[in-house]
DNA sequence: ATGAAAGCGCTAACAT
DNA sequence: ATGTTAGCGCTTTCAT
């Protein structure tokens, strides 16, 4: 066993509380007692054991995160903002993924639970029917959405928080810019709808699109997330020339970039033969050529918003004060990046 | 609070310690007895803790992770690996990330240890020379290293453990695949090295591909990772039409891609102007248009193999056996993904 | 099969 | 300014 404040106290001649008040409120402790413990400490290669100190005060400085996977560019970006921001204002993380299924959300968070983490930061397949949304707020655990967007309530009404983009309005700019380019047969290529709130609001954003543009939407084709190959599907897509469409929005990057790969295999010339319009703005989108056209998601600011706003829960906790004010529901700019994905349709 | 096992006990009207044993040793209780603490258990919405049981054990069933940055795939594959192995071990990950900044590596290593985290899985600038890893062997804190490659000792001589390709055959079979096409001028461009002693194994394994092929190896250039423009340095390797190299060899897929998006800008037919090969594999390379040639590693293997591998050190230090026995640098099998972005030379 | 009690490392009253 | 002590939740001897 390594060394404990026990110890340290022993050797330095002084009780344990006054090692405990030098590690936490040094201004307490004597200059020349100070600098005894210090000695001590040093000499045993003394480190605070966090478990005592989190059992007794009941908090681990800890918040959980659980994402579907780390496959997904995106998600990995938001980890990145995440801990950034917790390890600045010095929080641990513990880090958990689901693989997209909804079964293991509840598994997920109840390991964090145990751990004792202070809060969770959570991406879940489902936020408007969710049991493990409701067991957290059972059970009083301060939590943050990423990526899934609350309904636009009255403020605080659901005492909920989401930190995401306006999926639904990002997704029609982004069918706009398609229609700006002169295509009318437009496709959504999605993730699974069931695996993920977020590509049935983007879903929802594309017939705003298509209705407003007084055009008949067309049926969505979903896939399976980070599926490789889809060529049934594609093949089938392509067969109708009447009903071919001449450009594709894509529900997230890895989906437009494994669609792309896909036709180009089926003898597909891009973007002559095909438009395609990814959802997440990954930055390597940036550096293919024909650059993937795309809405730009800030994934790290995501990260680094649901970090400030959890540890505002914590905070207000702590002082008790009156239940969660002001908006639940964040949203944050999203932007277009236009890109040789997607060319004009020639008559426009 | 949250109700302990003391409130179980209770409620079912027995000692803590048989709500204990039913957790943790169910077979030691009458049937009717763990019945009746069932339903307290269930009632109660009862959830054991971990500190406290962490505490008493001297043990956290978790490991933490340090690596240098998410942005780069290749290490989101690795945690993801890592993630999945752990869980199906009930372990849980506490992460944290570097930014490729050595200084960053004690920090976090720190933080980790005072969580009391029951061993460490992390990737340094450099291996070879490195005060974190010196400190985690003193403190006798059981760690694996990915990526990092350790030198190539008689079994265990170290201690130490690390899970990688080798990085410098495998650079030397990228070189290679470019000379087959018949480039002969061939340069490196790689991360900094003092940032990972990886780029400094690969930069090695050019050499040797060089050396053998009888041919004058270029300096290399190195960038600082993730740097998205290098132009002067383009300009610069560009310049002399005598010195120009015809072929590139990135010592990463990120490095690489963004070169081609630069060499692009700057007005060169890829590949035609210029061969570029990568190194790492990530998935997206395969699916861009031309397929980014590179060296494939397992990434998500690496992780799952590092687990596996500290929780056999973790095991076995319970069982307090003899110092490990058998290879610590463990080498998995990298492979060749040829693509597009390499062009055989006219003339070949 | 079950209970009583000690103690893991730490912090926060409370006392001096 | 410093020491004493209780106790956070849990596991684990040791009794019974």
């Amino acid at each position: 066993m390594r060394p404990s404040i026990k110890q340290v106290a022993t050797l330095a001649g002084v009780s344990i509380a006054t090692v405990s008040r030098l590690l936490n409120n040094p201004g307490a402790v004597s200059a020349e007692t100070a600098e005894k413990v210090q000695r001590s400490i040093a000499q045993l290669g003394f480190r605070p054991n966090f478990t005592g100190r989190n059992l007794r005060a009941g908090s681990s400085r800890t918040i959980g995160v659980v994402l579907p996977t780390l496959a997904n560019t995106v998600f990995a970006q938001c980890l990145q903002g995440i801990e950034l921001a917790a390890r600045a204002l010095d929080y641990s993380v513990m880090f958990t993924t689901t693989e997209y299924q909804p079964a293991e959300e509840s598994d997920a968070v109840e390991l964090l639970l145990a751990h004792r983490v202070d809060g969770i930061i959570l991406t879940v397949a489902d936020a408007s029917a969710n049991a493990t949304l409701d067991l957290l707020e059972r059970e009083d655990i301060p939590f943050v959405l990423t990526y899934n967007q609350l309904p636009d309530q009255p403020a605080g009404a659901s005492g909920r928080f989401s930190v995401s983009v306006d999926n639904r309005a990002a997704a029609c700019d982004a069918v706009n810019h398609l229609l700006a380019s002169g295509h009318r047969r437009i496709r959504m290529l999605s993730g699974r709808f069931d695996a993920s709130d977020r590509a049935m609001q983007r879903y929802l954003g594309y017939l705003d699109a298509m209705g407003a543009a007084r055009l008949e939407p067309m049926p969505p084709i979903e896939l399976e997330l980070h599926t490789l190959t889809a060529a049934a599907d594609y093949q089938q897509m392509l067969s109708d020339p009447l009903l071919r469409p001449t450009a594709l929005f894509c529900s997230n990057d890895m989906l437009a970039m494994s669609a792309m790969r896909d036709l180009r295999a089926l003898g597909l010339q891009l973007p002559r033969d095909m438009s395609v319009m990814g959802f997440d703005g990954i930055p390597i989108g940036a550096l293919v050529e024909p650059v993937l056209a795309s809405v730009v998601q800030p994934s790290e600011q995501i990260g680094d918003v649901a970090v400030r706003t959890l540890l505002g829960l914590l905070e207000q906790r702590g002082g008790s004060v009156a239940p969660a004010t002001g908006a639940g529901r964040q949203v944050l700019a999203h932007s277009l990046r236009s890109g040789g994905s997607v060319s004009p349709l020639a008559g426009v």
